[in-house]
DNA sequence: CGACAGCTTATTGTATACAAATACCATTCG
DNA sequence: CGAATGGTATTTGTATACAATAAGCTGTCG
């Protein structure tokens, strides 16, 4: 992460999604220079990276703006996410070791720690979490299908929705973790995509409830 | 395409589908750039790109070679691509137009006008096949999941399945098209990605029953 | 007024020089 | 003889200057 092309990544990413460049504005490529403090050479590397994850999207003649996502898209990025780790799930339950099962029964526990206390410990949920992901991914063994996964599973968005569960949410979420596990213990790939597409989809329907309700006029929380 | 970058990014990719670089080996940015007749600049344009389609691969320190795909690789990639065309069947049925399905009618009956000869004509075959799956993707209306398809669907493959194909498999391509626009016609995304999917994966079966002897000859022919 | 041509400015694309990192090889020491 | 070490060559990363292209503006003409 040392190397100046990352570090403009990173920042203009971070930029994007803190909302420091708001969606549609135009970028340049000196100004972002300046402000990460290189050259324009490793900010057009990261510019590049930053398009092909449609975080930046380009007019036709090469002017580079800020990605606008609505709601639809997120929901479609939340529907592609679903398949593509649904997929992982399948292939995963065939494929896992023993050493991969028992980290995901550790990581899980670690979670089902977090959250069974009265103030539940988001940031260990989420680092526990995205580990747990981590390893079905790994168990898939599919660098193709890590690739396309990384492309619709935006960290921030993961942390936001689960800023939202509540605690029933984190207990679900807990709970269908472990029949993952159950799943893969049978090495049912069936079984376990099922349970990862409900994962994912109950996932975006809490995001999705939280959003609206910043969005539209107030709505009092309703079943998620 | 008269960007320096974009034709690097075509030679390149043309130097590897074509076996001119062969799997594995190093490539350095400015052999490349001779070769190219351009810096190294729009050459390592180029190069992230091929990298994030996985035509290259780099080491832990920058170095690139040419990756070499397994058929158990390009099976992953058909099933992938299997399953984001079924996606995207599913998605359009529901959102394609008339004019969208007239233009799939006309392609398809090309299909048959160039496959019902007594020597079928393999160009115009690719040609309306190319575009049939595109005008699916359009109604699908989804950037994303474009891209992402964009990357498991590599023209060249293609081209070498439709060369193995035989006349029995031209015709089941062309009536499983046929079938899918019926689908599309009841609106039935269910049924559309159903079909999509044996169509996908039969045209792999087809590839790797090809490969497979083209291997074995490619030894033979190293050992003569 | 409106539209359009031509100029000016802004922005991206490319080439090149140099810096940094890494691999390769030879030499030495145990 | 093998392993470690140092220096050299190779390769990639970055900065910068310049070229090409597109946008915006202004003034003129219909």
């Amino acid at each position: 992460m040392s190397r100046a092309s990352d570090r403009a990544y990173n920042h203009i990413r971070n930029m994007i999604l803190s909302g420091e460049l708001s969606s549609g504005e135009q970028i340049r490529e000196e100004a972002l220079a300046d402000l990460c403090g290189v050259s324009r050479t490793p900010v057009r590397d990261a510019l590049r990276r930053l398009e092909a994850e449609l975080f930046i999207r380009r007019n036709e003649s090469q002017r580079s703006f800020v990605a606008d996502w609505s709601l639809d898209d997120l929901e479609e990025s939340f529907q592609l996410r679903a398949m593509l780790e649904a997929y992982a799930a399948r292939r995963a339950a065939s494929r896992i070791t023993w050493d991969q099962l028992a980290r995901l029964r550790s990581h899980n526990d670690a979670i089902r720690q977090a959250i069974t206390v009265s103030a539940p410990d988001i940031p260990k949920f989420l680092d526990h979490n995205r580990q747990f992901h981590a390893i079905v991914l790994e168990a898939a063994g599919s660098e193709r299908l890590s690739g396309m996964l990384a492309q619709v599973t935006e960290q921030p968005v993961v942390l936001r929705t689960a800023r939202q569960y509540d605690m029933e949410n984190l207990k679900r979420s807990h709970y269908e973790h472990d029949e993952l596990i159950i799943a893969f213990d049978h090495r049912d790939g069936e079984w376990a995509a099922a349970v990862m597409t409900g994962h994912i989809r109950r996932a975006f329907h809490a995001y999705a409830a939280a959003h609206s309700s910043d969005t539209e006029i107030n709505r009092t929380d309703e079943a998620a």
